[in-house]
DNA sequence: CCCGAGAATTAGCCATGCCTAAACCTTAAC
DNA sequence: GTTAAGGTTTAGGCATGGCTAATTCTCGGG
């Protein structure tokens, strides 16, 4: 499943048009993920247009071709078995594995992520919860919804939280909440206005951007009881 | 122990310098080792010398500074762990965790330095049998002498295997010549002839200079019984 | 002591990727 | 429809690390 001849800042270019909605990128967005000048941007995906590992109209966005998904796909599952196994493996906490990931996933070799997987059991979910890419380009399904489209004493299970900040998760596993957690939403004011979690004996209050990006599947039924313990 | 801004590269030439030798390297050698036109190496070596990594007098050769062997020995302190953790904890076969440590030992977090070692009890010996760098930068003593220096009928235990080439590592691993094996040189004929070695119920007659690669440690006592079975 | 062979260094280039400044599209507001 | 702002691309550079060819040094033999 690798292609060899491509250098780690391609792979990364790819893996961040992938993970921006593949296709009608545009420049300023991926200069934004990869922390380079737009200029930066449009000489590589000239680059990347000439390899056939983009379409790329200039002035218009750009797209993956089935070559380009092959490859950023591949990267995001070396980097999302390398997180599951730092976590599972060798202990690493939740919010630690991704920097390491970053670095790691251009460098091992496919007998690496073969027998990490082995060990793994084949996992389809790292330990953020984001699907990892199959060995035949599929992709689990993660399943789940917002916290905030969840209906007002729902009991279900939190699967997937898709922040990537560092201190975000931080501050999440400080808090208990993590994938795997049973989940109830309390209460949400309007207006943009908190989302009030009940878990594990406790309540917490959340913004309601951060409630958004944690996903969580329904598996109870309604609990109608007010605001309990 | 790491020193961060020093690139894969440089981590590589500084290595490469330690097991040269550490002092009095030549430009030819270190261009053999690294793969390497010897026009680079000069470039690289004033580069070195400028950052006070190594030692360099123009046409005599090169040796380590104090914070050159220091980032040598980190280095290769990272390539031994993770090797050791190939074999150890993802079962790799001892001939193929070199190239995959060539990569690693540069990409490697301190905490994923840690954290290999703890599970590994921080060893001493590589599955070479190479000394692992100790975080104080001491070497543990490899102990042990070549086969060819060993008395004839000499019980020993094998111990190390110094020969880096992946097809002779491949070999002796078919032959089930391992650190560990309990050993005994049976034969070594004059003028350059064959070492043969008897261990596990086998015979095997080794090139003198591959014998000379092959360290083993005494512990039984001498065995005069004429070529057993 | 001198000279030539061979080792080492320098000169001049190339590929990658990144940067800033300048030029150039696109588009939304008038 | 113009126009100007904002996003994008091009121009021109820089740093890293590699290469080949030309030059320079070292050292052993005569
Ligand atoms: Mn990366
Ligand atoms: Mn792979
Ligand atoms: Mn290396
Ligand atoms: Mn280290």
């Amino acid at each position: 499943m690798t292609v060899r001849g491509v250098s780690a800042t391609i792979e990364d270019y790819l893996k961040a048009i992938y993970d921006l909605g593949e296709s009608g990128v545009k420049t300023q967005s991926l200069a934004d993920a990869l922390s380079v000048s737009a200029a930066s941007v449009s000489g590589m995906l000239k680059k990347l247009s000439d390899l056939n590992l983009i379409s790329y109209e200039k002035y218009r966005g750009t797209s993956l071709t089935p070559a380009g998904r092959r490859i950023a796909l591949e990267t995001l599952r070396h980097h999302r078995l390398i997180e599951t196994y730092l976590a599972e493996a060798l202990g690493y906490p939740w919010h630690d594995v991704h920097d390491e990931a970053e670095r790691l996933e251009h460098v091992i070799s496919e007998d690496f992520e073969r027998r990490i997987a082995d060990v793994l059991g084949h996992p389809d979910f790292d330990p953020h919860g984001d699907p990892i890419p199959q060995l035949d380009g599929s992709l689990p399904n993660p399943g789940g919804r917002p916290l905030t489209e969840l209906p007002l004493g729902q009991v279900a299970q939190l699967r997937r939280i898709t922040d990537q900040r560092r201190e975000v998760l931080l501050y999440l596993e400080e808090q208990g909440l993590r994938p795997g957690e049973t989940v109830r939403v309390v209460s949400h004011e309007p207006f943009g206005g908190p989302v009030t979690v009940a878990y594990g004996g406790k309540q917490l209050a959340l913004a309601e951007a951060l409630a958004g990006s944690l996903y969580a599947e329904v598996t109870g039924s309604l609990d109608t009881t007010s605001e309990s313990a």
